[in-house]
RNA sequence: GGGGUGGUAGUUAAGUUGGUUAUAACGCCGGCCUGUCACGCCGGAGGCCGCGGGUUCGAGUCCCGUCCACCCCGCCA
C-alpha cells in the first residue's frame, strides 16, 4: 500500500466486483470485534463497506484491526466476496464485503465528541466547534453535494444562455442605504475604510454601461444585521443583470435556471411559467410579501362588515383608520380555547393587541368572548363575508393595516405548519410583481426606496414620484417559493434624471448623491443602456431544495446568531502593532 | 436593543418540597467472544452541576448578575 492508492471508494463496490482484488481507504465508521473475526465498517463520502478480518486469511492485519477504533483513516487490501444471506440490504454496498488481507494505519484519531451519525444528537455549539466532525456526517455531506450540483446547473444554464460570469471587487465603498456595512481599515490610507459589499449592484449595472451585456455572478454578500434562522451575516447570491430586457425576459431566464435545477438536482419538472401575483394582491390575501399559496386561510378586510357592529374596539379601531382583518380557520380542525390562546401568543409579537375568535355553533349562531357584540344582521354579514359554515372558526385582528397583516400573514403559516396542512415535497413557485418604489419612514418621516433606489419606477408612474410617492409602482419583482423569498429583482434606472429625481424623493441632495453614486450618475453620461435583472438567495434556495430549517446545514462554515465563528473564535483582537500600522485606537473596547 | 427556551461526565439527558456518596444511556479503558452490522457479555475510570455573587446549618435545586447556544420581534435599501 506504499502508493496511497485507493483502487475504489467506500460506497462503489457490487456483486458484480466480487473476486477482484481492491484497496480502499477511509475512516473507520465502526469497528466490531467477535474476538476471532473482526469487522470494520469503512467510510467516505461515497459510502460504506464492510471490512472483514477473517483469521484464517488476515494474517498480521487481524492484529492490527483490533488495535483500531472509529475515526481512524486506515487502507486496506483485500479481495471482494459475497456476504450470501448475510448481505445487508440498508447500504448500497451490502451485498459485498472485503475480506481484508492487509491493513495500513494512515491516522489515528481521539475518541470524537459526538457520534458521526445522522440522527443529531450533540448541541448546535458542540457541532460548530468541531464542525470538521459534523461535516461527516451523511447529511450534511449529501447536502453539500447539493449545492456542488447547484453551481454547475446555474453556471452551465446562464452559459447557455450568454451570460458572462465577471467577478467584482470586494472591497468597495460603503453606502448609505441598506443594512450596515462591514468595513475594513485601510492601512495605506489610514482613517478611511472600505466596506464588503451587501451585494453586487452598482458593479453589476455599470457592466451593463460596459457592454457586457448578460452578467452573472456567483458571489458572496455582507450585511452587518442580526441574524436569524435563514439568515447569515455572509451568504451567496447568484447575482444576474441584462440589458435591452423587460421583467419578463428576466424572470423567464431565472424560471429556466430554477426548472433546471429543479431537475437535476430533485428530479422534478416545474411547470413554467410561475404564477404571478402582484403585491397588493399578496398583502391583502395573505398580510406578507411572500405568499405561501400551498394553502388556503386567506385574509379578508372586514373593516366595512364591523364598522357598525356594537364591539367597540372594532368600530374605534376602524373609526381611527386602521382595519379589522380575519381568517376563517376552516379545514385545520377544531380549536379549543387554549389552542386560540396558543395563538394569540404567535400574533402577539407582531404588535397585534389581541385575537378575537369566533365559532360557528350548530344552530347557526356565533360562540365567543365577542359574540355578544354582533346583531344577528351583523352576523350574518359576518358569516357571509367569511364564508363560515357550522364548527369553523375564525380568528380577528383590529389594528393598523400593517400589524393587522403581519399578524395574520405569519398566523396562518404557523397554523400551516402546526396542522399540517401542506403536503410534502410541494414547491409552489410564485413571482409577486408590482412593488411600491418607496417605502414610508415614520420614524425619520420621510420615504426611502423599497427595494433599492436604482429601482425604476413602472414607466406611467414616473411622473409622480414627487407629486404622489406612495401611489408610485415599481418595475420590481420578487420569487417566492413555499412562503419564502428567495430572490428579487427589478428593471433599474438608466436615466441619469430620472435617477436623480429619484435621489430626491427620497431625500439624497444632489451634493449627497455625487459623493455616494457620483460614479454611477457619471456613467450614466456616457450610454447607458436599458437593463435589469435580479439575484437568487442561494442559501435560502438550498434551505428548501434539502428540506432543512436552518441555513447552517447548508453552509460549510457557518457562523453563530452572535456573528461568531466557534471553530476558528473569530472575531478576535488583534495585536497593538496592527492597529498601530492601522492608525486605529480602540475606544471602550468590550474585554472578550 | 427586546422577548423566549436551554446550559449537569467526552456526548445526550434525569435529578422530587433545598438534605448523606449527583444518576442513566452512549462513548472511553480493561477482560471474554469466529458472522457482526446500534454485535454481545463482565468489570472499571470519568463531574468547576456554564461563570460570579447572595440567601441558608446546608444550594445542581431558591434569588441577583453575567457568559454561551438556539428561536422570535426590531433590524435585514
Amino acid at each position: 500500500m506504499n502508493e496511497n492508492k485507493r483502487s475504489h471508494r467506500c460506497g462503489e463496490l457490487r456483486d458484480s466486483d466480487i473476486g477482484k482484488d481492491v484497496t480502499l481507504m477511509g475512516w473507520v465508521h465502526t469497528q466490531r470485534n467477535l474476538g476471532g473475526c473482526i469487522f470494520i465498517d469503512l467510510r467516505d463520502r461515497d459510502g460504506v463497506t464492510q471490512i472483514v478480518f477473517d483469521p484464517d486469511i488476515a494474517g498480521a492485519a487481524l492484529g492490527l484491526a483490533a488495535e483500531v477504533r472509529g475515526e481512524w483513516v486506515v487502507g486496506i487490501k483485500g479481495k471482494v466476496r459475497s456476504r450470501g444471506k448475510n448481505a445487508n440490504t440498508r447500504i448500497s454496498t451490502g451485498a459485498i464485503e472485503v475480506a481484508a488481507t492487509e491493513l495500513e494505519i494512515l491516522a489515528r484519531a481521539k475518541p470524537v465528541p459526538f457520534p458521526i451519525e445522522n440522527e443529531v444528537n450533540a448541541s448546535e455549539e458542540t457541532r460548530l466547534k468541531y464542525r470538521f466532525l459534523d461535516l461527516r456526517r451523511e447529511k450534511l455531506q449529501k447536502n453539500f453535494i447539493l449545492r456542488h450540483k447547484f453551481n454547475q446547473v446555474v453556471r452551465r444554464t446562464l452559459d447557455a444562455n450568454g451570460f458572462l460570469e465577471v467577478e467584482t471587487p470586494f472591497l468597495i465603498k460603503s453606502t448609505p442605504e441598506g443594512a450596515r456595512d462591514y468595513v475594513v481599515p485601510s492601512r495605506v490610507h489610514q482613517g478611511k475604510f472600505f466596506a464588503l459589499p451587501q451585494s453586487p449592484q452598482l458593479f453589476k449595472q455599470l457592466l451593463m454601461v460596459a457592454g457586457y451585456d448578460r452578467y452573472f455572478q456567483i458571489t458572496r454578500c455582507f450585511r452587518d444585521e442580526d441574524l436569524r434562522a435563514e439568515r447569515q451575516p455572509e451568504f451567496t447570491q447568484v447575482d444576474l443583470e441584462m440589458s435591452f430586457v423587460s421583467p419578463e425576459d428576466v424572470q423567464n431566464v431565472v424560471e429556466g435556471v430554477l426548472a433546471n435545477i429543479w431537475k437535476e438536482l430533485l428530479d422534478v419538472t416545474l411547470p413554467t411559467p410561475f404564477e404571478r401575483i402582484s403585491y397588493d394582491d399578496s398583502m391583502n390575501r395573505f398580510g406578507v410579501d411572500a405568499p405561501d399559496m400551498r394553502f388556503g386561510l386567506e385574509l379578508k378586510d372586514l373593516s366595512s362588515v364591523v364598522k357598525g357592529c356594537g364591539f367597540k374596539v372594532f368600530v374605534d379601531t376602524v373609526a381611527n383608520g386602521g382595519v379589522v382583518k380575519a381568517v376563517n380557520l376552516s379545514g385545520s380542525g377544531e380549536w379549543s380555547r387554549k389552542d386560540l390562546e396558543e395563538l394569540e401568543e404567535v400574533v402577539k409579537p407582531y404588535g397585534a393587541k389581541g385575537l378575537a375568535w369566533l365559532k360557528i355553533k350548530e344552530d347557526q349562531t356565533l360562540q365567543g368572548p365577542i359574540a355578544k357584540f354582533f346583531t344577528p344582521d351583523d352576523q350574518a354579514n359576518l358569516k357571509q363575508a367569511l364564508s363560515l359554515k357550522v364548527g369553523d372558526t375564525a380568528v380577528f385582528v383590529a389594528d393598523r393595516l400593517k400589524v393587522a397583516n403581519a399578524a395574520l400573514g405569519n398566523l396562518r403559516k404557523h397554523v400551516a405548519k402546526k396542522r399540517a396542512l401542506v403536503a410534502k415535497d410541494q414547491f409552489r413557485f410564485v413571482w409577486v410583481v408590482d412593488f411600491p418604489l418607496f417605502d414610508y419612514d415614520e420614524e425619520a418621516k420621510r420615504y426611502s426606496a423599497a427595494h433599492h433606489p436604482f429601482t425604476s419606477p413602472k414607466p406611467e408612474h414616473a411622473d409622480k414620484m414627487l407629486s404622489d410617492p406612495a401611489s408610485v409602482k415599481a418595475q420590481a419583482y420578487d420569487i417566492v417559493l413555499n412562503g419564502i423569498e428567495i430572490g428579487g429583482g427589478s428593471i433599474r434606472i438608466h436615466d441619469q434624471a430620472l435617477q436623480s429625481r429619484m435621489f430626491e424623493a427620497i431625500g439624497i441632495g444632489d451634493v449627497e448623491a455625487h459623493a455616494k453614486f457620483g460614479y454611477l450618475l457619471d456613467a450614466f453620461q456616457f450610454g447607458a443602456p436599458p437593463h435589469g435583472g435580479l439575484a437568487l438567495g442561494v442559501d435560502r434556495i438550498m434551505m428548501l431544495i434539502c428540506g432543512t430549517d436552518s441555513i447552517r446545514d447548508v453552509i460549510a462554515f457557518p457562523k453563530t446568531q452572535k456573528q461568531t465563528d466557534l471553530m476558528l473564535e473569530a472575531p478576535a483582537a488583534i495585536d497593538d502593532a496592527q492597529l498601530t500600522e492601522l492608525a486605529i485606537k480602540l475606544i471602550e473596547a468590550k474585554k472578550a
